[in-house]
DNA sequence: TAGATTGTTAATCGATTAACAATC
DNA sequence: TAGATTGTTAATCGATTAACAATC
């Protein structure tokens, strides 16, 4: 799937590129090189300047990259100029720890509004928010101008929050459940699986390699092939 | 990259498949056809037939696939009938989360490590275990004989973390701290990052489309590239 | 000018899709 | 036999890699 043009695979690597100008600017550099930003991604020095010439002219030949001026079209793209609005649905252990770990760590990402199916956790307090009923999701969601929602419920409970999710009209949903969801086909859902992972993580054991650095351009390929 | 023949592409694809095996399995059914497992991953048949081809021939022509026989395959290949020792480095929230869900859900996949580099929660306990200082990361690591590590630090500890990973042997980790990390060829490292999720999703926030389910083929094309 | 580095075009490679023959 | 469904081959599509001309 392409978003405007950009290829699926180059999108993937896109908030990897993100992170590596990010440290860049903190510590000052006002420029860099393709061969620069391979050191630091680890992807090879062509492959990024591919890449980056999906998203227009932002280097200078013979000179490189400018730093911010790269860091804002990127930004650009991964449409981070705004604030996304984050709701949290399930507050056991890992939902409020992701929950607290977006308040404090990310500034595109605002938490504002947290929900549990258990009746003995609403009303407690997690990243700072009172914990809703499910009930509320339709309500509360919209009310609250809900852009993208976090499933981190128990696996027999996912399938119930997403629905409500979709009819309260939030059409991007990363599901931490172990759990295939059924979604309309304007809905995209991302699936984070922690079995999953140490799974594929298994079937390296041996035969492997590794370039250098996180591996991981997270490569997106398929959001949803339809 | 490949893993004994099976292409990058398929193998991501595969833990997709144990689960809808495993729930198939729970249920009771014996056999499935690609049209039926087409129906559960929200896969296309035809590219379930050619994954699972990859494999060996499980399939009866005429009549589909015997689920046990190929939870069988799926099994081996991901290598699962063996259990994994796990050691979670980081006990913060989310570590502590992590180690504990995968103490409870997991079967194929043992904690038998955990670890911090905050002198006030070494010795406390998680998921069972007495949690242990960061300096003993190499000896302990041997002892226990763990086959993977999750990092689950802050980012600053992250790299440091990796090295003693590195030095104790351990070649695959599943790294949840927001940092690329340098580690030697023969280390596998996933990254697994809320913000890059996050971002990604947020590109995704108009023209997109959903097949349905689970999209997460979770295409993992580069553990590394090289 | 000479050296560096991008942006782009062309070549290779791999993955997806389509079609169908094999076979239950 | 007729219907169903796999496994495989061939066709299409997209991504990666290589090479180099443009340009600072």
């Amino acid at each position: 799937m392409k978003c405007e043009g950009i290829p699926a695979a180059t999108a993937a690597r896109l908030p990897l590129y993100l992170r590596g100008l990010r440290e860049l600017s903190l510590s000052g550099a006002d420029l860099i090189s393709s061969r620069g930003l391979s050191e630091i991604t680890g992807l090879e020095a062509y492959q990024i300047r591919k890449d980056l010439s999906y998203l227009g002219s932002f280097g200078r030949r013979g000179v490189g990259y400018d730093v911010e001026e790269l860091l804002q079209g990127l930004s650009d793209q991964l449409r981070l100029s705004r604030v996304w609005r984050v709701a949290v649905v399930g507050c056991g252990r890992l939902g409020s720890s992701l929950a607290a770990h977006l308040s404090i760590a990310e500034r595109n990402f605002r938490v504002c509004a947290v929900f549990d199916c258990s009746a003995r956790r609403v009303g407690a307090k997690v990243a700072g928010l009172e914990v809703l009923s499910w009930e509320k999701i339709p309500a509360a969601m919209r009310e609250r101008g809900v852009d993208m929602a976090i499933i981190a419920t128990p696996p027999l409970a996912a399938q119930g929050v997403a629905d409500l999710i979709v009819e309260s009209g939030v059409r991007l949903i990363l599901n931490f459940a172990p759990i295939s969801l059924s979604v309309p086909e304007s809905v995209t859902v991302r699936g984070m699986d922690l079995a999953d992972e140490l799974q594929a993580l298994s079937m390296h054991s041996s035969a492997k390699r590794t370039g250098r650095a996180r591996d991981s351009a997270r490569p997106t390929v398929s959001w949803i092939k339809k």
